[in-house]
DNA sequence: AAAATATGTCAATAAGGCTGACGTATTTTC
DNA sequence: GAAAATACGTCAGCCTTATTGACATATTTT
C-alpha cells in the first residue's frame, strides 16, 4: 500500500501549507515595502482594526510580542497617522487605539489581494468558506482559540 | 445583509490562517529550539528529505533565499552530522545534499506533532486530505506551482 | 585558453525579535 | 493618605535571519 497510515500524504499537506502561507504573506508585502513597513505593522494594523479601542497590553498578548517589540512598529504607525491613541475614559492609564481613516484605507488596500486569493482558491477548489474556518480553526491551540473569541 | 460579498468572513480566514500557521509552526520550534536551530534548519532538511541529492543552488530556488543566507545554517546542519553533501557523480562542482540518519530522525521528530495537528483538525472538521491538498495549491501562485511538480 | 557555472566565503547592513532596567502617571489597596 | 500595583514608554545592548556586493576556487563547456 502507497500510504500505510496517511503520513506520505500529510507530508505534502505540510509542504503545501509552507507554500501556500508564503505566497499569501507575499501580497501584502509588496504593498508594504512601498511604506517602509513590515509584516508586524500589518499585523498591529490587523488588529486595531477587529478590536477598535483596544489596549497596548491587550495588542501584545494577541502578538505574543513584547512591548519593546511593539514600540518602534506602534510609534512608526501612530507617526505616519495610520493609528491614533486616545487616553482611556474610566482608567486613564490606559491608551486606546484606533485605526485613522488612512489606517483604514491601507488595511484595506492590504486585504485586499489577500481576500481576492482566499477565495479565487476557495471556487478554484470547490471548497466553502465555512468548511475552511472549520479547518484552520481545529489548527489552532487553545490560547488562539481565547483570541479568537476574544475578537468577536 | 451581513455580508454584501463575502468580504467580511474572508476577513475571518485571513486572521485564522495567521492564528493557524503561527501554531502550526510552533509545533516544530519547540523541537528545533532544543538544539539551537531555527526555522530556517527545518525548511533545508524538509526539501532536501524530499528531494535527495537536490544541488544547493535547487534548494536555494526551493527556499528563495540568498546562498550567503543558506551557507551559515547548512553548515551547522552538516557540522552537526544531520545533513551530508556528495560531490556530484558527472559534474563534480556540484554538492549533492542528502539526509543522514541522524537527519531522517530529526526530520521525522519535526514532522509528527505537525501530522497530528493536520490530520486531528481535518477529522475535526469534516475535510478529506485531498479536499484540504486543492485548496491549499490553489493558493500558491504559480511559482511555487512549479516547485511543487518538481518535487514528485 | 577562455568563458561560464556551481559553490563558498568575507564584510557590511537591516528588520524584527529578545532581556533587563528604569521612569512616570494613574489607580487600587491597606 | 501612604504604599503598592498597574499601564505604558523608553534606553541600551544583544541575537537571528535575512539582505547585497565582492571576490575566490574548482570544474566544465565553448
Amino acid at each position: 500500500m502507497a500510504e500505510p497510515n496517511g503520513s506520505a500524504d500529510t507530508e505534502t499537506l505540510i509542504e503545501l501549507l509552507f507554500f501556500a502561507y508564503r505566497d499569501f504573506i507575499a501580497d501584502a508585502d509588496a504593498i508594504l515595502a512601498e511604506l517602509d513597513f513590515g509584516r508586524a505593522h500589518h499585523r498591529v494594523m490587523h488588529f486595531v482594526d477587529r478590536k477598535p479601542g483596544l489596549t497596548v497590553a491587550e495588542l501584545l498578548a494577541f502578538l505574543g510580542i513584547t512591548k519593546q517589540s511593539l514600540s518602534r512598529v506602534l510609534k512608526q504607525l501612530i507617526d505616519g497617522g495610520f493609528v491614533r491613541q486616545d487616553t482611556g475614559h474610566g482608567d486613564r492609564r490606559r491608551r486606546e487605539l484606533h485605526l485613522t481613516g488612512k489606517g483604514h484605507a491601507l488595511i484595506a488596500r492590504l486585504r485586499e489581494p489577500q481576500s481576492r486569493r482566499i477565495d479565487t482558491a476557495l471556487t478554484e477548489s470547490g471548497q466553502s468558506h465555512d468548511a475552511m474556518a472549520r479547518f484552520l480553526k481545529a489548527m489552532t491551540g487553545d490560547q488562539a482559540r481565547a483570541q479568537i473569541s476574544a475578537l468577536k
